[in-house]
DNA sequence: CATGAATGAGTGTTCATTCAT
DNA sequence: AATGAATGAACACTCATTCAT
């Protein structure tokens, strides 16, 4: 058996390699969620790293949107794995609608710095990034199999007739206003925003 | 009664100062709506303007952040005009909201730039530009303005007993998140929205 | 005899033309006083003269260089009249020179910003702007009187030997340097500083 | 014994970067001497310096203060070791103020353009740019220095009753005056200028 | 594998000046 | 005689990116 050396790969790339990137990431993502998007520039996520220059950060990452894309895909590899350890028993449609925005707003608590990022990233990069717009894919994706759910549950007959793409669509907005308030106030409750949220959405798409 | 002249004043502007003005503005509004907030330079809003210089910005405004407050100023009264249009002889809570969640959204059929731009410098001047902050008041003042309206609304035992800040939470996020993809989903109906989205908020705060 | 009209002319100019100029002139001192040559652009300065545009001074004056000449010109014409009214009984060299040491420290108390604006012009312009060399002749012209005036008294023998330019320069040199002093020393006292130099410069040029 | 690289350090800096950034203070100075103040932009620095944009003077300044800053810490530096050279072994104070005059003055000869572009920048600086106040204490410094000095002078019996503050102001005044000359007369002769100054002074300060 | 140095386009802003009215 | 509007060059400074070592 060989010794390890800094050559052992994963993934395509070296160990060292993958935690280089990796402790990029993580500065960038403080920086964005501090900084807001335009004020993350490759200087400041950099210095947040502990980095001495920014020459490195073009090293490891194709360019800005190489790093931003992966900064998306950690978040969203983070988010998927809670929201995943939150969900796996529940069976009924409703049920796992209020954990999901339950879930959703945990988040808030356990990565707050990961949920404002995220949120800062996808406002900022909308439209202006034509080369970012390949990390939307992944939401919509996310919202398809909602909306599919919530088809579900209308043929089980848990769920009224609606639009589920409007339901999905109301519900992750809410989700995303109470991420927004709860960057900037301090007192936001999450807990009781999650109840509040959850009944509200149980009784706007329960049959009767 | 004396000729008309270039230096009439109105508001302490001359006309034609005022003009420039509203022309620079709406070129900002649609710069930002086209190309987000970090795409909006002078160089760019001068060029969708047709003026042959950012210096035209800069003597006709402060500075930028003088011109993003008007940008807000003017797409803040645009909008105030037309909900007010829509609103004012409702009685009750329910259909008010009613109401509230159709103008909005027929908002984005009227002045579909002027919403993805206040939009787009919400969400960018949130954290960033700390000059910026005190656009949000107007804002805030809106919803503290809607909450009262839902405690109204469960005195008069319209509204079922729920946390009026978490239902203008959920209705505001949901109207965003809505005005979001109508900019980039050219297929979006936003009257069928509007529609389910009432239903779906009627039900979820009406008493029984 | 005409009536009094706007078009009456002294020395080429309209009455109220020379008024604007006095006004802007009197601005452009107080401007470059307090806030150094640097600072003075047209916009300060109209602000100051209380215009509302700087095109104002520009259709005054056939460029920044006419202006500064103007004032350096203007300044000098109070000095020259406010030194040749302290200076003209005295009769011994020595007294004229103890004469013009307390004259020139009297000028910072009754005229502090003209002595100021000049001093920034002179300094500011000494080898900047190729136009503005014109206004030292009027200064060197002085000198050149001063030393001739030394020699005189050295041919008296009233004034031992030196150079007199030497003596010429060191007066001013110190002049200067108390003006400079001055300006941002509020407790400098001027009297007391102009009997200590018109001692130190007696007893270093005196026969004896 | 390790090899020399580029990375070796020396005060926290490269090599290299220490080397970078005196290029860029000796142009600066140059380009002060020459030009003036205001007309020292990082422009005609980066010109006079090979360097083709100014982006490499603002990547090694911090910005303009930080670099004018270097430029007046360099000239005293310089200044601070010539004069050193020149005065450490003469013991009464009037003979120390006679080589100070001296040494001056021969500075002249020696860096004429730090001379000048010292010069340049306090007279700018007095007032204008508020962040490059701190450069002014180092030199108040040495004139209180000088004035105690003086004192000493006086208790020695060396030295006749005056104010040390006006004889020190008179004594750099006249050099400062000297400096101002030297720049434009070529013909001025140094060491003349030297001599009838020290002996001008010593009579002035002299005991009887 | 890493980095310090360099680049050049782009940022918002100020400037003296011009000109039609 | 006066002025508001416009101009375009210059300013210090930041940016993501490249590259030799």
């Amino acid at each position: 058996m060989p010794a390890k050396s800094s050559s052992d790969k994963q993934g395509g790339r070296t160990f060292i390699e993958s935690a280089r990137r990796a402790q990029i990431v993580d500065a960038a993502i403080v920086v964005i969620a501090e900084q807001g998007y335009a004020g993350a520039s490759f200087a400041k996520i950099a210095k947040q790293a502990g980095l001495s220059s920014t020459g490195m950060i073009s090293y490891h990452f194709k360019g800005k949107d190489d790093l931003i894309r992966e900064v998306v895909a950690e978040v969203m590899r983070v988010n998927g794995e809670f929201l995943l350890s939150k969900m796996d028993t529940e069976a009924s449609v409703l049920g796992r609608l209020r954990l999901y925005i339950t879930a959703r707003l945990a988040l808030l608590d356990e990565y707050p710095k990961h949920q404002r990022a995220l949120q800062t990233i996808v406002n900022a990069v909308h439209n202006e990034d034509p080369e970012l717009r390949g990390l939307t894919p992944a939401m919509t994706a996310l919202a398809t199999e909602q909306e599919r759910r919530i088809r579900v549950g209308q043929e089980q007959g848990e769920i009224r007739q609606l639009d589920p793409r409007v339901l999905v669509l109301a519900v992750n907005g809410a989700l995303n206003e109470a991420t927004s308030r709860a960057a900037f106030d301090p007192d936001f409750d999450t807990a009781a925003c999650a109840r509040e949220l959850a009944d509200l959405f149980d009784r706007a798409a329960r049959k009767q």
